[in-house]
DNA sequence: GTAGGGTTAG
């Protein structure tokens, strides 16, 4: 073993950083450790960034105290390193105190800061802190404009991007290639579509994958996939090959559209592209199919991804979610865990959906004291929701009641919405008022809160209550969005013609209810209108409110429509429906 | 002799 210096043990550290061999860095520097040598800020700066890449907070607080011991913590590079990896490992706080304690800061410090804030998704932070440096005229770079604008695209702040995109033009930095990156996807995320296209027109140098995928991405968040799609085209005209980003957001677009053809072609080219292992392509397919109906399919996509990730199971758990399928959501949840993936938010989320759509009340609440006992995931806002959802179901509205007056804040809009979905199905007056009023409070623009608290003043014959909520409606300029099906249409048929009686016709009160709040999904028009469908898919992409519909009459008719036409439909709410010789899977718990 | 920050997805 030849003699080491605290120059050559620096220099192998901080070579086994920069090649990416994190793992080898970070056992250097304890072996330099071990060996005697006490590290150089130089050797600090290497394997800080070494557990910062491999996420070991637990390594980087260690290197933290060492140098505190040593006295690096207040060097520019070391300071900047350490908080680097407190932000980047979300130990915000942690990254805070270091930054502030650092007596001199470069452009390369606050950048790391401006990031760090952004990553945590604390963009009003992110932001204050670009005002403040050049308030306190620290030089700007072109870094310090990505970090920002990626602040700018969090907050949704058009005119502070705009401004920070003048600025940009007078320091003479908009033809870096990074800068025009971030230019393009702060215009996509704020909604500025014209402005990101012009932004790609004007720079030719700025035309890459990167921007060319956040264009695209805006047009899919604004459902102009045409646009997108086109974008996607040019792309590969100039010959820019797709990464695993582009398809992971058209494929993403076509699971929200249910567009089947152009996501099973774009999955023939995933394959071709040698992508279908990435864990986030292939768990936007397992998604996509399983959003299409075809939950085979979406099985065999997963199971073909060799060690599926988190992201994976979490997309599989949730196509058994949405179709009713809760059992078998459960069994994947077993699996997944019996195999060491660990679960996250959005696992519980699905896991608790899957339960709530079945009614398993008891394994819905099981997982729900489990999160943070056995598997470490803290309980947010979304999940108690969920909890709301499932004991609200099950028309367990005490528990739900308790419940809610036990969490340690106000349920969200969506908490609230499933409380006064359960009302209104189990006809409880008193806390479907509470429950609008909060929701009206959060959401004022829904329409489906007044219709749902219409439908039980109705029910409970308070006609005074039906109209107060309609002038409410008149009044605040609410109107209830249509949804909307995509249906090929083969022929004409009339389901009127099969004796179906729709229930605005049953019920004069609701007559002009129906009108009012017209529910205008696919199946309405299906039994008015003279359509005969193609019924072996017909999807509805909106989330739209069945339970406003006073007498389920859309999910009436499609059971109706499935025995007269002898054919598996397959509809989607917030769930899928599958329906068959007049029966629904969802055995009419939703 | 040896060191730091930036863009796109579930």
């Amino acid at each position: 073993m030849p003699q080491r210096n605290i120059v050559s043990w620096t220099a192998m550290i901080s070579g086994f950083s920069q090649n990416g061999q994190f793992l080898q860095a970070v056992k250097t520097f304890s072996s330099m450790r071990l060996a005697g040598e006490n590290p150089t800020q130089f050797a600090f700066s290497s394997a800080i960034q070494a557990s910062t890449s491999l996420g070991v907070v637990e390594f980087g607080k260690e290197l933290h105290c060492l140098s505190v011991k040593l006295g690096f913590n207040f060097e520019l590079f070391v300071g900047s390193n350490l908080a680097d990896m407190y932000s980047k490992c979300g130990y915000l706080v942690d990254a805070c105190r270091v930054f502030d304690e650092m007596p001199c800061k470069d452009e390369v410090s606050w950048t790391t800061m401006i990031d760090g804030y952004t990553k945590n998704g604390n963009f009003e932070e992110a932001s204050l802190a670009f005002k403040k440096m050049v308030y306190e005229e620290v030089n700007v770079d072109h870094h310090v404009f990505c970090s920002t604008l990626g602040a700018c695209a969090g907050l949704k702040a058009s005119s502070l991007g705009k401004s920070l995109h003048s600025f940009i033009v007078k320091l003479g930095f908009e033809l870096e290639i990074f800068v025009g990156n971030a230019l393009t996807n702060m215009y996509s995320k704020v909604g500025d579509l014209e402005s990101a296209s012009r932004v790609l027109e004007t720079n030719s140098e700025c035309r890459n994958v990167v921007s060319c995928t956040s264009l695209i991405d805006g047009y899919v968040e604004k459902d102009q996939i045409d646009k997108a799609l086109s974008v996607f085209l040019e792309l590969k005209r100039q010959g820019i090959e797709p990464n695993e980003f582009t398809f992971s957001t058209l494929i993403k677009a076509c699971a929200n559209q249910a567009a089947l053809e152009q996501g099973a072609q774009l999955h023939a080219q995933v394959i071709k592209s040698h992508l279908e292992k990435d864990p986030f392509v292939s768990s936007v397919l397992v998604d996509m199919y399983g959003k299409c109906g075809l939950i085979d399919s979406s099985v065999q996509v997963f199971d073909r991804v060799k060690d599926p990730t988190g992201i994976a199971w979490n997309s599989l758990v949730g196509v058994f979610a949405q179709h009713g399928l809760g059992r078998d959501a459960v069994r994947i949840f077993e699996q997944m865990t019996c195999k060491g993936v660990k679960p996250n938010e959005i696992t519980f989320v699905n896991i608790l959906r899957g339960c709530s759509h079945n009614g398993l009340v008891e394994e819905g609440l099981e997982y729900f004291n489990s999160m943070g006992k056995v598997y470490g995931v803290a309980p947010r806002p979304e999940h108690y929701s969920c909890v709301i959802d499932l004991l609200g179901r099950a028309g367990r509205l005490d528990q739900a009641e308790e419940f809610i007056n036990k969490m340690p804040y106000e349920p969200n809009a969506f908490g609230w919405c499933s409380y006064l979905g359960a009302c209104r199905t189990y006809g409880d007056k008193e806390r479907g008022e509470l429950a609008a009023e909060k929701l009206m409070a959060l959401e004022p623009e829904n329409s489906g809160t007044h219709v749902l608290l219409s439908n039980i003043y109705a029910s409970a014959g308070q006609w005074e209550g039906v109209r107060s909520m309609r002038k409410m409606m008149r009044d605040g300029k609410v109107t209830k969005l249509p949804g909307y099906s995509w249906v090929d249409v083969v022929g004409i048929q009339y389901i009127r013609d099969h004796a179906f009686i729709p229930w605005w016709d049953k019920k004069v009160v609701c007559r002009e209810e129906c009108q009012l709040f017209q529910h205008r999904c696919g199946m309405e028009r299906a039994s008015q209108a003279p359509s005969k469908l193609n019924f072996d898919r017909v999807m509805n992409p909106i989330y739209h409110h069945w339970r406003a519909c006073q007498e389920m009459d859309c999910h009436s008719a499609i059971k109706f429509i499935s025995k007269v036409v002898g054919r598996k439909i397959i509809v989607r709410d917030n769930r899928f429906h599958h329906f068959g010789n007049g029966l629904c899977s969802c055995a009419d718990f939703w």
